[in-house]
DNA sequence: ATGGGTAATATGTATGTACATAATCCGTCA
DNA sequence: TGACGGATTATGTACATACATATTACCCAT
């Protein structure tokens, strides 16, 4: 006699929710009655419509009970490879340039991401990432010094600053925006491409504790760079 | 004598990765170990661990044991809202208009997105979403009806595609193709921008079952359009 | 009616126990 | 030396039980 996993608890209500058994807004049994009918404990039950929240099918709520969510888009997960590794994966020799590095009062728009007043001063990098003979990305970044002294003293001509972070401030917290824009003049002749042209603009801003670490604006040409994000399947 | 939370057992384990103390490749101490100094069940250590692996910081093998993972980028949580949703957050008016319907063979490209054959037809939508006097999104759509027969009968005047098939065929698996490219005269005309201007492309497509349902291109003028994606906090 | 306090209840989690499963270790045999 | 197979072991999961906690429902006093 086979006992009952929670998942094949999780796979029956899923499937109700898919069926239309289960509509949004119902209300899914008590974990009590549920156990009851599969025949296994509660704590089996629980385990299976826990995961169910985690994945954003169903909605729990202490004494109110479990119930469907309406079908929103579920959050895609976006996979942010090192460029490194992105260039490196299409068979493209990497390459690694660094432009310029000083310690400088960043601009307003800066001190503001970065949580810093002022009179204070960062580092500034700028650099180039290369796949093959073309740009791949031109970075522009500003790191806050008060949190990583140490970038103080790392050579940026030998690890590409993203490279060097990862490493040196491991779990962070990272958000990314993403826009399309025309190249301006300066932006067109570090990659290589025409002034005007079409440009995949990624800003990625990063904290540990609650701290900023750094804000990296990297530029790409916009014929070449696709970013793929995917939704994972709720079994 | 409050008793030890998995939650607890699960911060000071990533504390430890944190501070240094277990670096990537080290192996953490057993279940049964941790146990007995944290002086709690193995079940509550077994939580805090899963949870752990669940969120890419330590990776467990049976037999083997758990190992910290090297601090590799997470993957990043996209938030894919309607496109309705996204218009009405900024206070903007929503209006959607559909351009044209017909039901056609789609160009090669499409078919092998769909996994179509060489003769067979699906449906082909043209429209557009206005957050307030601007164009927001020019959308070209391809259904495929053998998965979704309903859809000829939908009155795509009324709601739009997505809206429709998230309805339609809930819970089904994504994915995103984010790009920057120009614009070219016709999407200018329906963007109401100038030809040659940046545009940010997202490319869609949609299974159930693994049985394409649809593709869309989503085009958005690249000076307004931008795209949040964050990394989530491991505890 | 209304506001506040209390009982009822569904979920949340800890524990001890038991068995399942996968992977490694290691000894045996060819 | 090397291939095979069983013993060992860490994780994976099920169960019965107990208690914790958040919220709702309800009742009572004002």
């Amino acid at each position: 006699m086979k006992r009952t996993s929670y998942l094949d608890v999780k796979a029956v209500i899923l499937g109700q929710i898919r069926g239309g058994e289960l509509l949004p807004g119902d209300t899914v049994p008590g974990e009590q009655a549920l156990a009851g009918q599969f025949g296994c404990a509660r704590v089996t039950v629980n385990r299976a419509l826990r995961e169910l929240a985690e994945a954003g099918v169903v909605e729990r709520r202490r004494r109110a009970g479990t119930r469907v969510l309406a079908a929103t888009p579920r959050d895609a997960e976006l996979e942010v490879p090192s460029v490194r590794a992105e260039i490196e994966a299409t068979g493209a020799e990497y390459r690694y340039e660094l432009l310029s590095r000083q310690i400088a009062t960043p601009p307003g728009e800066v001190r503001a991401a970065l949580g810093l007043g002022a009179r204070a001063r960062a580092l500034h990098l700028r650099c180039r990432h290369w796949a093959g003979s073309t740009v791949h990305q031109f970075e522009e970044r500003w790191i806050n010094l008060e949190v990583v002294p140490s970038a103080r003293e790392a050579d940026f001509a030998v690890i590409g600053p993203n490279d060097w972070l990862i490493r040196a401030m491991p779990l962070s917290r990272v958000e990314h925006v993403f826009s399309a824009a025309s190249a301006d003049e300066t932006e067109a002749t570090l990659l290589g491409i025409a002034c005007g042209a079409a440009i995949f603009v990624v800003e990625r801003r990063t904290w540990i504790d609650g701290r900023a670490i750094t804000r990296a604006r990297l530029v790409h040409p916009g014929a070449t760079h696709r970013l793929v994000a995917r939704t994972q399947p709720p079994i």
